[in-house]
DNA sequence: GGTTGAATTGAACAATTGTTCAGTCAAACA
DNA sequence: TGTTTGACTGAACAATTGTTCAATTCAACC
C-alpha cells in the first residue's frame, strides 16, 4: 500500500546509494561486489534488486544524481547579470565549495566513467558538457568585454576545471591550510591566468 | 643458457607490459583478467607468471617503470640554471609532452593507485612527489628571486600539474588544435598564473 | 485478528576469477 | 645427434561474481 515514512524500503533504498557510493569511490566500481555493498546496508544481495536494474544502473544512477545535483546548484546560485571576472570568481568558489564538500561523488563521476554502458556514457557526458559549457560561456563574456584574454575558451574552460577539480586530490580538512584560504589562493590563480 | 635475442621469453615479456597497459587503461585494472591479458599476447594465462609475480606487482610494475621514466626524462631534459620563469616554461613543455606521449601510463598511474598494496603505494607515492618537488622547486624560486607572486607553493604547485594533466583527457591529434598551439596556450595560463 | 502485499531471505545458477603445477615442447648447447 | 633447460600448455583449484526466484517474514490495513 501506501509506504509509511520509516518503512523498511524507505530506509534502505537511500542507504544503498550511500553505500555503493562510499565503497565505489574507496574501491573502485569493479571491485565492490554487490554483497558488500549489501552487507553494509544490513541486507541480502538479492534485496537490492528491488531499487536497481543492475549494478552498473546503479553506478550510473549515482553519477547523473552528482552531475544534476552540480547544475542545479549552480543555476540557482548563479548571480544573474554581472562583470565576467565577477561571474568567474563565483564559479571558482562554487566549484571549489562544491566539489570539496561531496568528495566520493566527484571521484566516482571522474573515474569510473569507462564501467558505463555506451547510452549511458553519453548521458553523463552530456551533463558534464553543459556544466563545461556554463565556464566557457564566462570565459567568452571576458573576452568580448576585454576583461580578459583567453585565445580559446574551450581550451581554457577544460584547463580551468582541472585546476580547481584537482583540489580534490590533495585537500584534508584540517590542515595546514583552510577552505577558505584554499579557495581565495585558487580564485587568485584562475584569475591571472585568464587576466588580460 | 643465455637467451638469444628473438627468443620466446624476450617477446613475451615486453608484449606482456603492452597489453596490460593497454587493457588496464581502457578497462580498469580490476575488470581486467589475466586470460585477457594472456589472449592478446598470444599465450596461455598460466604463461604470464613466468614475468610477474601476481596481477597487482604487474600493476606496480607498470606504474613505477611510468613514473620512473619520468623522473629521467625530466632530469636528463631540465636545463641547468636559469631564471625561475623560463625553468617553469620548461617545465610545462616538457609536462605536456611527456604525458600526451603515454596517455595509457598516465591513466593508470592516477586512477590505479587504490589497487595498490599498502607498501607499492608508498613507492608510487614517493616518486610522485619527487616530481612534484622538481616544480614547487621553481616556484619556489620564483618567489625568492621576486618574479613570481606564489603564496603556497605545494598548493600552487599541485594546481598547476593538475592543470596541465588535464590536457589528456579532452586532446586528440587531428583535432581542433596542434599540439604545438595547445602547448604554448598552457604556457601562457601557467606563466600568468603564478605572475608577480 | 486475519488478510494483504510489499520487503526480504537464502539458496541456487552458470560463469569467471587469480594462481598453481605436472607435463610438453622446442630451441641452444655439446 | 642427444641432452639440457627454460618457455609454455592445459587442466585443475577453490573462491567469488551478478542475478534470479520461490518461499518467508512482517508491518499496515479492514
Amino acid at each position: 500500500m501506501a509506504r509509511k515514512p520509516g518503512s523498511r524500503a524507505e530506509i534502505t533504498g537511500p542507504r544503498l546509494r550511500e553505500a555503493a557510493l562510499r565503497l565505489f569511490a574507496r574501491h573502485g566500481y569493479a571491485a565492490v561486489s554487490m554483497r558488500q555493498i549489501a552487507a553494509e546496508v544490513g541486507v541480502q544481495a538479492g534485496a537490492l534488486y528491488q531499487y536497481i536494474d543492475d549494478k552498473q544502473g546503479l553506478l550510473f544512477d549515482l553519477m547523473r544524481a552528482h552531475l544534476e545535483e552540480l547544475l542545479a546548484d549552480w543555476a540557482a546560485s548563479s548571480p544573474p547579470a554581472a562583470p565576467a571576472p565577477a561571474r568567474l570568481e563565483h564559479f571558482a568558489r562554487f566549484h571549489i565549495r562544491f566539489h570539496l564538500t561531496r568528495p566520493d561523488a566527484v571521484f566516482i563521476a571522474y573515474m569510473e566513467l569507462r564501467n558505463l554502458s555506451p547510452a549511458h556514457f553519453a548521458v553523463i557526458e552530456a551533463l558534464r558538457r553543459r556544466y563545461e559549457d556554463e565556464l566557457e560561456a564566462i570565459l567568452r563574456a571576458g573576452q568580448e568585454e576585454g576583461s580578459m584574454a583567453v585565445p580559446d575558451t574551450k581550451l581554457a574552460a577544460m584547463a580551468l576545471i582541472a585546476m580547481l577539480t584537482g583540489v580534490n586530490t590533495w585537500f584534508r580538512e584540517g590542515g595546514r591550510l583552510s577552505r577558505e584560504r584554499v579557495e581565495d589562493i585558487y580564485v587568485d590563480m584562475v584569475r591571472k591566468a585568464v587576466a588580460g
